[in-house]
RNA sequence: GGUCCCAUCGUCUAGGGGUCUAGGACGCUGGCCUCUCACGCCGGUAACAGGGGUUCGAAUCCCCUUGGGACCGCCA
């Protein structure tokens, strides 16, 4: 048994979306899983609709879910005298004709035939004509009428389809350019791909990609097709859903291997198990346990996961990504060793890096708290306590947890009030809010700040008793 | 319309003839914990689309119905 070789061919017409991206992450780990090769391949042959910043994001967002690549990235656009090569020998062999039926006649034919009940298709009028190439002419692959083609889909199971199903499809176009349909079966086969892992929307293509297999002596890969991911309205997943680029995600302050683990698990699962490192994907994936049936995207799902890998990632790295966030958001992140351990902080309640940011506000701005919230929680009752804290806290080094306790518990036995009663006050001092995480964890990240913002506290304080 | 594919809680799924009064996860929800918010822990809610077969026995196998999706391009 030769080595495996699976491969991801997107066609740079728009950005990476999250169907192209868990079809890419199945070849990938199949790649991986089977110590094979898995080989990217750009399929610009659409030279109206395809771009070089498209072929860059999706590159882009390849390396950002850590789909590595181990050759290509290839492009269609730089293959077509080989493309052209093989037309020729199709129309030596008389498997290929020239054909001279104009877009105008064709688009007739084909609303007549629907409306009549028949079967929209190429009706063959060219066929016999033994044209030679001539302008507008497109040349057609001639496909067997009668019989029927089937396959094993390792994912489907036995698919079969009467071959007068098929229809003559255009190879090669007027303007001399191959058609998706011949190019993914040249590229394919003269790449040896051993494992065609694609969107199953492409189920219907695979006989006619079959026929060209055959009537080019080439050998049939293995076909698996995976399901469709759709929008909760179980339709093809697209923007009116939400967000589908890949990179939005990353925009929005999503984790890859949340993606990554989000995405394995649409229509594939191992047993029980929910969270997967890559390395046990890489051990464990196989395409015996995909589903056969499409799998509606779930985003509430995907921000558990999201939540999951925030709370329990290396703060190091967090920090990192969490870094050019704080900077987009106009924010001082101060440095490193701050940004760890505001990440320290926040992680247990916030979902995404973004809302590490919304939520841990306070750690990078001057705050103000709504006048309502310091009516209601800075009350004269307070003002002996807080500066009672204030000169105990402001001797002391705040990143010393303990010393930071005694003060408090030395403060709260001198006012005889319970933690409890002075918890809020305190945040809604220092944070400006009353959810936040816990206050010594508070003191302890905003250090300086702490006891400019009590005094802060203490003079609005002190002006409400004034008057 | 034709062809192909699909069908277990709202969603992702486990299940591949008996161990299923159907398990896990997200969501929702009751409680505990608690300096707020969370986290965590304990509990609850909720499904085999319908009908025929096959079998001693069916969520699991077969057929039909219904429902859904994909494709039918000189796009990929």
């Amino acid at each position: 048994m030769s080595e495996t070789r699976t491969r991801f061919a997107p066609s740079p017409t728009g950005h990476l979306h999250i169907g192209g991206a868990r079809t890419a992450l199945f070849a990938w780990l199949y790649a991986r899983h089977t110590g094979g090769k898995f080989i990217l391949r750009i399929e610009d042959t659409d030279a109206e609709r395809s771009t070089d910043e498209y072929t860059q994001k999706i590159l882009q967002a390849m390396e950002w879910l850590n789909l590595d690549w181990d050759e290509g990235p290839f492009y269609q656009s730089k293959r077509l005298d080989l493309y052209r090569e093989y037309v020729e020998k199709l129309i030596e062999n008389g498997r290929a004709f020239w054909c001279e039926c104009t877009s105008e006649d064709l688009e007739r034919k084909r609303e007549e035939a629907l409306k009549t009940g028949g079967k929209p298709k190429y009706d063959g009028t060219c066929r016999t004509k033994g044209l030679g190439p001539g302008p507008g002419r497109v040349v057609r692959f001639a496909s067997p009428k009668s019989g029927i083609t089937s396959f094993e889909d390792v994912i489907k199971g036995t698919i079969s389809v009467d071959n007068s199903e098929l229809d003559d499809l255009i190879i090669l176009r007027s303007d001399n350019m191959p058609t998706y349909n011949f190019t993914v079966v040249i590229d394919d086969a003269t790449m040896n791909i051993t494992h065609v892992i694609r969107g199953d929307d492409h189920v219907n293509n695979t006989p006619r990609q079959i026929a060209l297999y055959e009537a080019l002596g080439f050998r049939l890969p293995v076909f698996a097709h995976v399901p469709m991911i759709l929008g909760s309205d179980k339709t093809r997943l697209s923007k009116r859903h939400g967000a589908t680029s890949v990179m939005a995600y990353k925009e929005m302050g999503y984790l890859p291997e949340a993606l990554v683990n989000y995405l394995v698990r649409l229509s594939w699962a191992h047993g029980d198990m929910e969270i997967f490192s890559m390395e046990e994907l890489v051990q464990l994936f196989d395409l015996q346990n995909v589903g056969r049936s499409a799998a509606v995207f779930n985003p509430e799902k995907l921000l558990w996961l999201n939540h999951h890998y925030i709370k329990t990632g290396d703060v190091k790295r967090l920090a990192r990504l969490l870094m050019p966030f704080v900077i987009e958001a106009g924010l001082d992140p101060v440095n490193d060793n701050f940004l760890e351990h505001v990440v320290e902080d926040v992680r247990e309640r916030t979902h995404t890096l973004i809302d590490m940011i919304d939520f841990g506000d306070f750690y990078f701005r001057d705050i103000d708290a709504a006048p309502e919230l310091k009516e209601k929680f800075l009350t004269s009752e307070m003002l002996p306590v807080f500066r009672e804290l204030i000169s105990g806290l402001d001797i002391i080094d705040l990143t010393d947890r303990k010393m930071t306790e005694n003060v408090f518990s030395n403060v709260l036995e001198k006012c005889g009030i319970k933690f409890k009663q002075l918890a809020q006050p305190i945040r809604v001092a220092l944070t400006g809010k009353t959810a936040s995480p816990g206050i010594f964890e508070i003191i302890s990240t905003l250090g300086t700040k702490v006891v400019p913002r009590l005094k802060n506290a203490l003079n609005y304080m002190e002006s409400r008793t004034a008057q």
